[in-house]
DNA sequence: ATGCTCAGTGAGCGGATGCTCAATATCCTG
DNA sequence: CAGGATATTGAGCATCCGCTCACTGAGCAT
């Protein structure tokens, strides 16, 4: 074993980390307390800094471990779809994963480091790369209509992000993807469709 | 005249309050700092306590004041629109005249004091009735189709929201409502539309 | 065993910020 | 004009928070 030190370390290190992932999921990445993550970690404040020399880094390196792990289950999840519904069902459910630090990016990304910035318009353009060549196909099938590529990416976002960061209105206390998710994909479905009438109420007067 | 002292006194007060206006549309609502208040006021420190017992006081005043403006403007706007697109476009204009405190509000109000969320609700609940009623006029004669009155209103909130918050991406330096707003308002129309195809681009195709 | 290395400690610094209060400047009344 | 009322001052307090550093003690090499 040439690493008894280094192990602890590390697992230290990892301590903190995970702290910090637990602590930003509650109050947001700019909330991020350093004396309250060594608390929660139960090591001194001082040892936060020995792992992480500065606030701004522990962020970053929080920041870039929960958009990893978004970017990874959005490409799982989006590997095998072609529809356009299956497209959004695989966008919500890589979200709601990570729903709560996924939230608080939505909400706090232009507060954050360029890095930061840089990662999250990197993971909207995936979305929107996917949601685009979905939409074409289901347009030459004359499925939906003509919409701009710009227009259709943010009307979509725009609802699914004011759903999520105003979570508390659509579904108090739970999540609103669980409460909400099927709703706005039929809602966004529906608007782009050809069909003049809601197909989910036929009986509709 | 029985005042010159408590004249002076109530335009201190007005001058610290507009210069709160001034920065809260600079910096938000939660970036308030009482001490750059009174330098921007050009007062001591002190002064602004004996004015406004407490920096949440001053926030809720400024609040208050530029809520009553929004709402004022809002229905000022409103009494005349009937159609649909009217309603939107004096929605839009309402929003334009207070373009940055509107927006400060949007992404801050879920961290305000119960007052102000109550405040803000309320300006949404005017805009989702107005909405709601003529969307019900254009439903019956056959221009839009049927859609529930809370997903069309959240959908249109959440796209001009989007924008406002965004509008660094969308309109750098610019006032995102004047770029975007009639892109904005024909989109939605258009996705509300039981025409197929958009009449915009005759050309389609 | 001895001495070095280094993860971890915790008191405390420095700056930001809301807020206080005794002192002062200014105005009003009698 | 004298004396009181009060608007305003500004030094300073309290708290929070990121960050430092001299020190401790457990582990590792020799």
């Amino acid at each position: 074993m040439p690493t008894s030190r280094a192990q602890k370390k590390e697992m230290t290190r990892q301590r903190i980390l995970d702290a910090a992932l637990a602590q930003c999921a509650d109050r947001g990445f700019v909330g991020l307390r350093t004396a309250e993550v060594a608390r929660a970690t139960g090591v001194s404040h001082g040892a936060v800094f020995s792992h992480f020399p500065t606030r701004e880094e522990l962020v970053d390196v929080t920041v870039a471990t929960v958009g990893r792990a978004i970017s990874d289950r959005l490409h799982a999840e989006l590997r095998g779809a072609a529809g356009l519904r299956e497209i959004l069902t695989a966008h919500l459910a890589a979200i709601r994963e990570h729903e709560e630090h996924y939230r608080w990016l939505a909400i706090e990304w232009p507060n954050l480091p360029p890095q930061v910035q840089r990662a999250w318009l990197g993971i909207q353009s995936a979305i929107s790369y996917h949601l685009h060549a979905a939409a074409e196909r289901a347009r030459a099938r004359g499925e939906i209509r003509e919409v701009p590529q710009h227009l259709l990416f943010n009307t979509w976002i725009a609802l699914v992000h004011h759903y999520l960061i105003h979570r508390e209105l659509f579904a108090p206390g739970r999540s609103v993807l669980d409460e909400r998710g099927a709703e706005l994909i039929d809602h966004f479905l529906y608007l782009l469709s050809t069909a003049p009438t809601r197909a989910s109420d036929p009986g509709s007067n």
